[in-house]
RNA sequence: GGCGCCAUCGUCUAAUGGUUAGGACGCUACCCUUUCAAGGUGGAGAUAGGAGUUCAAUCCUCCUUGGUGCUACCA
């Protein structure tokens, strides 16, 4: 009998899509999808403290928007699924009763002691030099006594009774990981206000949703044995347990907010394609395998390739260079592809590239935005920076910039600058206006080079760079055309 | 501190008991070219250290070191 594979992303609600957690979604769903099973998203919310307005739905939105679809989950009808609500503070129900469960079974007991007895211990116990742990004082209370304490309305957690012994974790990315119960903690299952913690809630929903392989971050490791004995006593069978590596910053601490954007969201308000963020997070720990060097990959072909065995086990950090290089990469496929079948999009793909910088009254397709686009086009294609860079020159007249206009690669400097920029004012100035064509222009150019007995660049870079004020852009044919006779002699003579 | 995990170019990674240790990003030289870019051809750049097993270790074992995670009535 063959099981279906189900997986499950189960976030907390606190804020927005961490990009770590979108990968381990990515890879759940992945794995799920590759071997035609279900994936799930299930709310973690047991954590009132913690609770963010609008939280789930912008968890909700990020993932949709990248492609990550849920098959069962809080948002979908019929409760969300067979096993709903998939909303963890709406099945404190099942908690409960699951807890019951271990009480009477002595697998978990009523504790007491308040916030400051456990400050105290924990100190005492650190000055001994102690790994700080619950002294079980309250495990040994009699059955009347505990009557007698709840009676008198005395605040109280429940905490899992942990058994002695050796727990061996099978890992399907570490192998087997071996703990002694010795060092773990009894572990509160139900806080004082009636939730029950991440531990409790997500053995019992895991069991209850019939997730047949848990996927998640490798921070969750070192408590596995805590659900495996909680599966033991419960008297299910554990799931498979696939333990992902972290996503690191530049210097390999966990990657945080502290060191750069860390919200799927952010990266979706900068402009990049969800086919290059998903293209980039599925390689961050992860490879095709057995000398693939194909690296471009549709989240179609990623369901296609995917496998837990070429997961990797250590961190990887999280290198915006390559992303940029991806977006590049999806960015110019996307648009040859869409051009190839409808000829009659391109204006509207690179206005939508460009957007940003085009004020209002340049959409209605004026004489200049034509012109302005048609030069963008290309750039589009065969440059790795957002397009946008390379529109805004048009519409707005730029500062001297010195340190782009000298170069001392291109052998300019101010002699040369000097010595160039009249020449070209007044050899542009000539050309009629009918006769104002990228041709000409580039003829008119090349005749200074000749008469002026400099090389090309010596022309073509400080003219390029005073007119756009940008390190990249269009050609300088294509500058001065789309500028237009005007606009251009306009930012030349500011300069002289 | 305790427990766990991890370790190939700067970064993402391939390889595996025998390779000139391969690719990509980035960097860089040259070529092409109407400047930059893009493209083409090259270049620099790695098996953390020490033992052991072996004819042979990047690969297997152990130790060290380093990094990192967990050690909450957070997830």
């Amino acid at each position: 009998m063959s099981t279906t594979v189900r997986t499950r992303f189960a976030p907390s609600p606190t804020g927005y899509l961490h990009v770590g957690g979108a990968r381990t979604a990515l890879y759940a769903y992945l794995f799920a999808k590759k071997l035609g099973g279900k994936f799930l998203l299930r709310i973690e919310d047991t954590d009132q403290k913690r609770f963010v307005e609008g939280a789930m739905e912008n968890l909700m939105s990020s993932l949709k928007w990248l492609g990550i679809e849920w098959d069962e989950g809080p948002d979908l009808p019929d409760n969300g699924g067979p096993h709903g609500p998939y909303i963890q503070s709406q099945r404190n129900d099942k908690y409960r009763a699951a807890v019951d469960q271990l009480l009477t079974s002595g697998h978990a007991y009523k504790c007491f002691c308040t916030q400051e007895e456990l400050e105290e211990m924990r100190r005492k116990q650190e000055a001994r030099h102690e790994a700080p742990m619950y002294n079980r004082k309250c495990c040994a209370l009699t059955p009347a006594e505990v009557e007698e304490k709840i009676a008198s309305g005395v605040p109280f957690v429940i905490r899992q009774k942990i058994p002695e012994g050796m727990v061996i974790v099978e890992d399907l990315i570490r192998g087997k990981v071996r703990f002694d119960s010795k060092s773990i903690d009894d572990q509160v299952l139900v806080k004082s206000d009636g939730f029950p913690t991440y531990h409790l809630a997500n053995v019992v929903d895991d069991h209850d949703m019939e997730i047949t392989h848990v996927i998640r971050g490798e921070e969750w490791l070192p408590s596995t044995p805590k659900h495996i004995w909680l599966y033991q006593a419960f008297g299910w069978t554990p799931p498979e347990y696939a333990h992902l590596s972290l996503l690191l910053n530049a210097d390999r601490s966990k990657l945080s907010k502290r060191q750069g954007d860390v919200a799927v969201e952010e990266y979706i308000q900068k402009g990049y394609m969800r086919e290059a963020i998903i293209n980039f997070i599925a390689f961050l720990g992860w490879h095709p395998g057995k000398g693939i060097e194909k690296e471009i990959y549709s989240i179609e072909e990623l369901v296609q390739d995917f496998s837990l065995e070429n997961v990797h086990k250590s961190g990887a950090i999280f290198n915006i260079e390559k992303l940029d290089w991806y977006n590049w990469q999806w960015r110019r496929r996307k648009f040859l592809e869409a051009v190839e079948h409808d000829p009659s999009a391109r204006t509207a793909l690179i206005i939508a590239e460009c957007d940003q910088y085009l004020a209002p009254e340049y959409k209605n397709n004026s004489e200049l935005l034509a012109r302005a686009l048609k030069t963008v086009e290309e750039k589009i294609i065969q440059n790795p920076k957002p397009a946008n860079d390379y529109i805004k020159f048009f519409f707005t007249a730029p500062e001297f910039k010195p340190e782009i206009v000298y170069s001392e690669k291109m052998k300019v400097d101010e002699a040369i600058v000097k010595q160039v920029v009249p020449e070209v004012t007044s050899a542009l100035s000539e050309i009629s206006d009918s006769d104002w064509t990228e041709e000409k222009i580039k003829e008119t150019l090349m005749a200074i080079v000749a008469k002026l007995g400099l090389k090309n660049g010596q022309i073509f870079w400080p003219i390029r760079a005073i007119l756009t004020g940008e390190q990249f852009s269009p050609g300088v044919f294509e500058v001065v055309w789309a500028l237009g006779k005007e606009e251009t002699m306009k930012r030349l003579k500011n300069i002289v």
